[in-house]
This record gives C-alpha cells, sequence and structure tokens, in this order.
DNA sequence: TTAATCCCTATCCAAACGGCTAGGTTGCCA
DNA sequence: TGGCAACCTAGCCGTTTGGATAGGGATTAA
C-alpha cells in the first residue's frame, strides 16, 4: 500500500567483481530479511531492493535492473497479478531471471509462471537454505530450477491434460467464488445479472478445466491453486 | 517428518544479564532466519534454538525453558496439533509465554490458540519488524498481544456467538474433508463406515458451527480457518 | 445420578444440483 | 471469411442437497 519502507537495508558487502544482484518481492518482512540473510552469507550475491507490492516490484526493477527477481506471487489479493508481472518483467527485461518463491505448491500456478517466463518455482515450505542458495546460483547460471515436489507435479500434468486446461475465465471464476460463499445457483444468476443456466453452464466448464464433478470439490481445488481467496 | 536438521543454530551472542531467551518454531528456514535476523539485532534477546516439527518443538521447550516460543501453528498437516501444542506448553512450562506468528488470519483459530495458552497472536503478512519487536518485548511483559487486524476480529467474535461455535469434532472434520473431495454424502457413507444420514447429521452440525448453509461454503470456511488442507 | 458431548440412525419433502443436448451472440485473429 | 473463444440461454431428468424433527448409545465430568 503504502512506498515501500524499505527498513533493513544494511547495504551489505559487496564482492569486488561479478557480484550477483538481486530484487527480493514479497510482503512478509521476516521472509525479505530471511531471503536476504541467507542469500548474503555468500559473497557474490547481493539483494540491492526489496519490495511489498506489485507496483513496487515493476519500479524496483526499473530502477536496479537486477540480475535475478526473487518473487512471492502473492503480493496482494490477487495472485494472478503475480503472474502478469512475470510476464512483463520477462517481456521487457529477458535479461533479469525470474525466480518465484511460493508458500503454496499449485501445479496450475507453476505451469502459468514458468509459460510466462520465470526460470524457477521452489515452494518455501520445507525448503533448505542450501536449496535456496544452490537454486539462486543454478538460475543466474542459464538453469530452470523446479524445487523438490514441483518438478515432478510439473511432468505429472504434462502428460495429461497440457490443452485446453487450467485457465479459467473471469465469469468462472466470478461464479466459483460466488458458490464459495454459499449461494445457490439461483442466487448467483440474480446477482449477476445472468440466467441460471449461464450459471450452470459456467460451473460446468469450470468443472471440466479444474476436474471436479461436485461444487464443494471446484471451491476447494480452486482454493487450494490459489485462485480463489 | 525427519528428526529436526536445525541446521542455522550459530549459537548467538549473549548479552550479560537479562537476556529473552526464544525458542523459534517453523517448517520454513527463511522465516526462522528472517525472525533470528529481526530479534537478534536487539541485544537482550537471543534465540537460542529452532524447531521445525511439533515434536522437535516439545524438545527443544523441554531443553531450553525458554522465556518466548513463536511458534507457527501450521509445523505440518494437522494445524490442530499445534493448538494443542500450545495447550501443552502452557500446562506444563507457565513461565514459556507463548507467541502465535500465523500466516493466516483465522478467528477460529485466534481464539482457540488464545484460550490455550497463547499470549498473542501476530500475522506475518505485512507486519513490520517494529511490531515484531515490540510484540516480543510487550509480551514478555506479562502483555497479550495481538496485532493489527487481529484485535478487532476476535472483539467481533467474542460478541456474538462465543459459546458453542468454533470447535470441530473429528467427524465432522473428517466429512468436510471427503466433502472437498467431491464426494456424495452416500460415499462419504461408504467410505467411512456409517451411514448417510450420519454423513448429513455430522454436515448439519458443522454447518451451524460454521454457519455455512451450503457444503461448498462449508469446505471454503474450513479451508480458510486452516482446518483442512 | 444427571448432564454434557459426541457419535450414530431414521424419515420426509422441497429445493438445488450435475450432466446432457442444442442452440445463440459477440469479438478477435488468421 | 471463417474459425475460435468467451459469453449467454433453454429444457429435461435423475440424483443429491438442505433442513427439520426425533430418536438411541457411549463416555466422561459434576
Amino acid at each position: 500500500m503504502g512506498p515501500d519502507p524499505r527498513p533493513e537495508v544494511s547495504l551489505g558487502r559487496r564482492s569486488p567483481m561479478a557480484t550477483t544482484r538481486i530484487v527480493v518481492a514479497d510482503r512478509n518482512v521476516i521472509t525479505r530479511v530471511g531471503i536476504r540473510s541467507i542469500l548474503e552469507r555468500n559473497a557474490g550475491i547481493a539483494v540491492v531492493a526489496e519490495a511489498t507490492t506489485y507496483d513496487a516490484v515493476i519500479d524496483a526493477v526499473d530502477e536496479h535492473g537486477p540480475d535475478i527477481m526473487i518473487i512471492d506471487l502473492d503480493l496482494g489479493d490477487d495472485t494472478t497479478r503475480g503472474l502478469t508481472i512475470c510476464e512483463e518483467i520477462s517481456d521487457r527485461y529477458p535479461a533479469t531471471k525470474i525466480l518465484v518463491l511460493a508458500n503454496t505448491l499449485s501445479e496450475l500456478i507453476v505451469v502459468e509462471a514458468l509459460r510466462r517466463g520465470a526460470n524457477g518455482y521452489l515452494c518455501k515450505n520445507d525448503l533448505k537454505s542450501d536449496e535456496l542458495i544452490n537454486g539462486v546460483k543454478a538460475i543466474q547460471d542459464g538453469d530452470t530450477v523446479l524445487g523438490r515436489g514441483v518438478g515432478s507435479l510439473v511432468a505429472k500434468g504434462l502428460g495429461s491434460t497440457r490443452d485446453k486446461a487450467e485457465h479459467l475465465t473471469d465469469r468462472e471464476l466470478d461464479v466459483i467464488r460466488a458458490i464459495s460463499r454459499g449461494l445457490s445457483n439461483k442466487q448467483i444468476a440474480h446477482e449477476m445479472f445472468i440466467s441460471e443456466s449461464t450459471v450452470k453452464f459456467h460451473i460446468q466448464n469450470a468443472s471440466k478445466k479444474l476436474h471436479s464433478h461436485r461444487r464443494a470439490e471446484l471451491v476447494h481445488r480452486a482454493s487450494a491453486a490459489g485462485l480463489i481467496t
């Protein structure tokens, strides 16, 4: 919301030559400080800026043109926005690598992030500090890094339904959100100014995409995928 | 799952006299390092141990008898376990204060945590480092600390339905989890070896507790409250 | 003993849902 | 121009729900 306070910029050590310059984007101070501490134990890596909002991410990259951007896609109440940012950054600054550092592991999000230019995807949970450091180095070397569990998840998904799946339309999301509030189709129809038939239509389509057979499951999957709050 | 690796225990500085000794429990290295970094900028505060699993928390408290335990209730796939631990610690070590540091803000969890002996509840999201430090100091002074947003949430809840609400039984949780997988009442009945009537019974009771009128809403609320994964 | 809590079961009915088929309108891009 | 995607609508039918009401059994604490 406010301009990033960036309180703990302890303009760290800087090694002589090839320093990997990093921008960290996460709404959580603790996480930002933690990442900084872990990375800056290594000479050759420097966190040059932190961002806490979607807008601040863009600004920070504009200003610093970092080698790597480490970002938690969930910087507000709209995770989709995070994906858009990946796309924007990788379009405008192809030299800047993107490492997604997520709280949750969702096939949908992983695949979308990679498709939009992310070079790596690590899951904070149970991540070891070595894994973070090595991940950063690998990405700097041009590799793509998928954390434990992430790789297999993606592979599994690629084999099966990587055609039309995964992407829910706006209306479908609206309907799912309404369902999660406990509304009936009739109520949703009324609220969205469409017919009950249309509501059912959206539900059926969304259900196919998320492989659900019941609205409760649909809500749960959408929720687990971070598509709804 | 494995024995706690506890990799970055750099047996920190210890100031001469009244040092506040802290145990940090969080499954996430980044968070642990972040908390340590933020707190140890203050003389008088020392993180003496870290834990990553429920069992390790108990062990660490047994071993160090800290002044304050900072814990993320979600250390595995069963958040309820975290609540149990609060209770256990506050029973066995009344002198050890408990500060819950959560990812999500859920009225149910907050109230339960406080009821079971937690002395504070802060939400990681958008938390400032000052707030963390001051929170720790306040708790050390014997205060109860509720972070921004948390207080009003609790107050709101206390006014309305603080009688029979909030606590779901094991069976109710089982049923909700099954629902979230898209099962029908008949399927659930079969899976749990009970009659369809009983399934409906549990659903109705859980629905009253979570103020839901539809199973989809029930799943969503349970999910938002961190009761199911 | 009584009360409380959790667990289990039953029946009834109106309403809601899922799954289907079969259309229609836009707007965009090749 | 034609294809495609997203959006909207309709009707049918069997199944699944929500909601209410009314019990019994087991365990545990007062």
